[in-house]
DNA sequence: TAACGTCGGTTTTTT
DNA sequence: ACCGACGTTA
């Protein structure tokens, strides 16, 4: 194969190449532009953000503290090397985890350099959407056709899970999930069947680990399909084995940049070791940014160690330290740095600002009875900010794990006060849209079986576990696809009337669709489909309270298509690019977890649930051990660092976990958070609502008793920040460790909670608290169970709600009603805050 | 085949 | 508390 010419793209990347990313045009332009915005585009940096853009030769590691204008340096750097023409856009690769991380990289790109010239960047993506570029480029080389499919966990799930029943293995026994999460982490680790660990081999199914990690990636190859492992691992082993490959790249990529390096894992240090990996004499242009004090996804494969030794790596590196922050107080910093510095093995770095203000708020720490009053007082800390001028865009809400967005949901749901939730259940995992998917599928790739499975019988036609088996094996014995198997099926006399009718008709569907692809538009066609298949029909005699809603979502999904100019780059697009658009215009408050919050900032950040067991997560401490626990506490860095100016930490002393009540202590992190920095609020105001709500009466007597509270807290006061693990805190925590692993010790540890009795279910007022079930008006327990709270709407009730507008009521649970907005969409609500319409 | 009920296992983070 | 898988019954 020859070389690529270095001026033009790859012939697969754009088919007709605009006149100005030919050569002539570019240079011009860079040259223009460099003439035009040389001097702008450097102004406004700091000496060592400077330093980092025009150390354009050899490798530079720069380290960017949290806010200290990563982003900046690296787009500045782009257009730094295009506009002194040291390369052509198609000349740099440019790499990141996130399709946002590279949307924000290309927006600011252009507006450095302009549009047109980041149009050319055809290698600025993840490094899976780039490994797939690579590898419909090369395909044959890893076995597959270049139209291979891309399979996501769901696929891949199903999938193990034939191979293990396939084995004779019990599938309960030996969960598909944890297979397919064992074969994730050997390719994180760029490991082939052939080279895991013996005891990783035997860990699973009898000792069958390597075999079915091989059956698995054979089985991959006769659908033509490929796993996220495989975006980055067919890659590496085509570079491996074919040098001259290689060498293409090596010509091709004159400058390499890695966005958030400290979150590379194994696999994908080697494919940029590959591709920056030069003959001797060649420089290695290959600048990494990263944190390592923002590492936290080990616990998906990152290596720490990559980014820590950077230099071993790469001899002769220039590492560039970027301490100034622009995004947070002094008071902020202080705290966070305070924090981080109890990690070992840090690179070490230390924020600083230039603008300290002394009258910017401290760090404020609250004590909550329970979680639902933590959510109650944030909502009205929210209220008031949001009275004084704040917008809601400035705020977020940042959590440990997902479930906690709920109880914030709910009271943000009563207040009206708009949300919005970031990295929720994302819109291409459901159940609807992946139906429909499956079936676009299949038609734009007749080999993919799984897709074929997922909607054969969807909507139900009659085609049994029977019938598909028989498929199966029709499939198998003659080699072809289960479409294809079908069909044959269909025409031949081995099956009952009633199956063979159907499947007759579903081949004939398939047929007539697959011939329209080409005539067709891609948007009509899909629409057709799911006309024909019946499958729209299927949600529309659907009676149920979310049928309307996946209708609409169906909707959106046939309307996103539009942006795609065929069937195909459609499906690609959604087996990469799994998060779904925000409407930006609304004014909201963010609520997202921790980890997606990375990268982000807001003026207001609320960190709720620092509490042991939950952060640090438990099971961080179980299976990580000191390096999960300096995990979490990176964690825990990220958060306090998101903040511009106001940082609201929560802890409750009373938590529902798995549906029942668990007391809980404050998370070591808070005694880790330097007094000069810190505030706790008074107790008035870390009980937020107190006394005016109707639960006060009962919650005050409860939680003055409970020894691990706000009172506890307050108590101790100073003493709480000390910098030791000495504390009582922290022995408490040590202690209950070890207790955690009794599935009830929250709710049998303290005498106060056996009394209480949470999650016992006729145990008075504490029964349900957080939910809409025990209630108590002045301090006397009104009702037991919702239902006692009947509500004077029905079913199908057309409402009014002041946030939401009209909606139909579809559901009644006491006084909780779940309703269909016609613009809002599917909320639940309390029967108070709407009236007839 | 569909509908219903019971049981058991799971509940961190995600490209 | 929730969900999915499985077994039973109609």
């Amino acid at each position: 194969m020859s070389g690529f010419p270095d001026d033009m793209p790859f012939f697969d990347e754009d088919p007709a190449p605009q006149p100005s990313v030919q050569a002539g045009g570019i240079a011009a332009r860079a040259m223009a532009a460099r003439r035009a915005s040389a001097p702008n585009y450097l102004e406004g940096l700091n000496p060592e953000q400077r330093l980092a853009v025009e150390t354009t030769e050899g490798p530079v590691l720069v380290l960017a503290g949290a806010g200290t204008g990563k982003t900046r340096v690296l787009t500045t750097r782009i257009a730094h090397i295009l506009a002194t023409g040291l390369a052509y856009p198609s000349q740099i690769l440019a790499v990141t985890f996130t399709n946002k991380a590279a949307r924000e990289m290309k927006q600011r790109i252009a507006l450095l350099i302009g549009e047109g010239n980041v149009e050319g960047m055809p290698w600025l993506g993840t490094f899976h959407s780039i490994g797939v570029k690579l590898l419909r480029r090369h395909a044959e080389l890893a076995g597959l056709r270049t139209d291979f499919t891309i399979l996501d966990t769901d696929d891949q799930i199903r999938l193990i899970k034939q191979l293990i029943q396939a084995e004779g293995l019990d599938d309960k026994r030996w969960p598909a999930r944890q297979f397919a999460q064992m074969i994730d982490g050997w390719k994180n680790k760029g490991l082939a069947p052939s080279e895991i660990a013996e005891g990783d081999a035997r860990a699973f199914a009898n000792g069958k680990g390597r075999e079915l990690y091989r059956a698995y990636q054979e089985r991959l190859a006769t659908l033509n399909a490929c796993d996220f492992g495989d975006l980055l691992l067919h890659p590496i082993r085509i570079f491996r084995s074919k040098p001259d490959v290689l060498e293409e790249y090596h010509r091709k990529f004159k400058y390499i940049l890695v966005d958030e390096y400290q979150d590379t894992n194994t696999a994908q240090y080697m494919w940029l070791r590959l591709l920056a990996q030069r003959p001797r004499g060649q420089g290695v242009n290959i600048c990494c940014v990263g944190d390592d004090d923002q590492s936290i996804y080990g616990w998906r494969g990152a290596e720490v160690d990559n980014i820590l030794r950077f230099d071993k790596d790469f001899p002769g590196a220039t590492v560039i330290r970027l301490e100034r922050n622009y995004r947070s107080t002094a008071h902020i910093l202080g705290a966070a740095s305070h924090l981080i510095a109890h990690n070992e093995g840090r690179l070490g770095k230390t924020l600083f600002t230039d603008h300290p203000a002394p009258d910017d708020p401290k760090v404020n720490v609250h004590a909550a009875w329970d979680s639902e009053e933590e959510a109650r007082a944030v909502g009205e800390a929210i209220e008031q900010y949001q009275r004084k001028g704040e917008k809601l865009n400035d705020m977020a809400i940042l959590v440990r794990a997902s479930f906690q967005m709920r109880e914030f949901e709910d009271r943000f749901v009563t207040l009206g006060l708009n949300y919005r939730v970031i990295g929720g259940p994302r819109f291409y995992e459901r159940q609807e849209i992946r139906d429909a998917m499956a079936y676009f599928r299949v038609v734009a790739q007749p080999a993919d079986d799984l897709a074929f499975e997922r909607i054969v019988n969807v909507p139900k036609r009659k085609i049994g576990e029977a019938t598909i088996s028989q498929i199966h094996a029709t499939a198998r014995a003659l080699r072809v696809p289960m479409l294809e198997a079908a069909a044959k099926l269909a025409e031949s006399d081995e099956l009952k009337p009633v199956p063979r009718a159907a499947l007759r008709e579903v081949a004939a569907n398939f047929e007539r669709w697959q011939k329209a692809l080409e005539t067709t538009p891609h948007t009509e066609l899909a629409e057709t489909i799911l006309e024909e298949s019946g499958y729209t029909d299927m949600w529309k005699n659907d009676r149920s309270a979310d049928a309307p809603g996946r209708l609409e979502n169906l909707k959106e999904l046939i309307r996103s298509m539009e942006d795609y100019e065929s069937l195909r780059s459609f499906l690609e697009h959604v087996a990469l690019v799994m998060d779904a658009e925000k409407n930006e215009e609304l004014d909201a408050v963010s609520i997202m977890t921790l980890h997606s919050a990375k990268g982000l900032e807001f003026e207001t950040v609320y960190l709720p649930g620092w509490e042991e067991g939950l952060f640090p997560h438990q099971r961080a401490l179980d299976e990580g051990g000191r390096s999960g626990l300096e995990e979490e506490r990176r964690l825990a860095y990220v958060g306090l660092t998101r903040a511009k100016k106001n940082l609201h930490l929560w802890f409750v002393s009373n938590r529902r976990i798995h549906g029942l009540w668990q007391s809980t202590i404050p998370s070591r992190f808070l005694e880790e958070l330097p007094e000069q920095h810190v505030e706790i609020a008074d107790a008035g105001n870390s009980y937020g609502g107190y006394g005016q709500s109707g639960f006060a009466t009962g919650r005050g007597g409860y939680g003055r008793q409970n020894p691990y509270g706000a009172s506890r807290f307050d108590s101790v006061g100073e003493k709480s920040f000390s910098n030791n693990y000495a504390t009582p805190g922290w022995a408490r925590a040590k202690a209950n460790r070890t207790e955690a692993t009794d599935r009830n010790w929250g709710s049998r540890s303290g005498h106060n909670f056996e009394r209480i009795g949470y999650g016992e279910a006729d145990s008075g007022f504490g029964a349900g608290r957080g939910s809409v079930k025990g209630r108590v008006i002045d301090g006397e327990l009104v009702a037991k169970s919702v239902s006692d709270f009947p509500s004077a709407f029905s079913i199908g009730d057309r409402v009014f709600h002041q946030k939401f507008g009209n909606g139909n009521v579809s559901a009644i649970e006491g006084n909780k009603l779940t309703i269909d907005f016609d613009k809002a969409g599917q909320k639940k609500v309390l029967d108070g805050f709407v009236t007839p319409a």
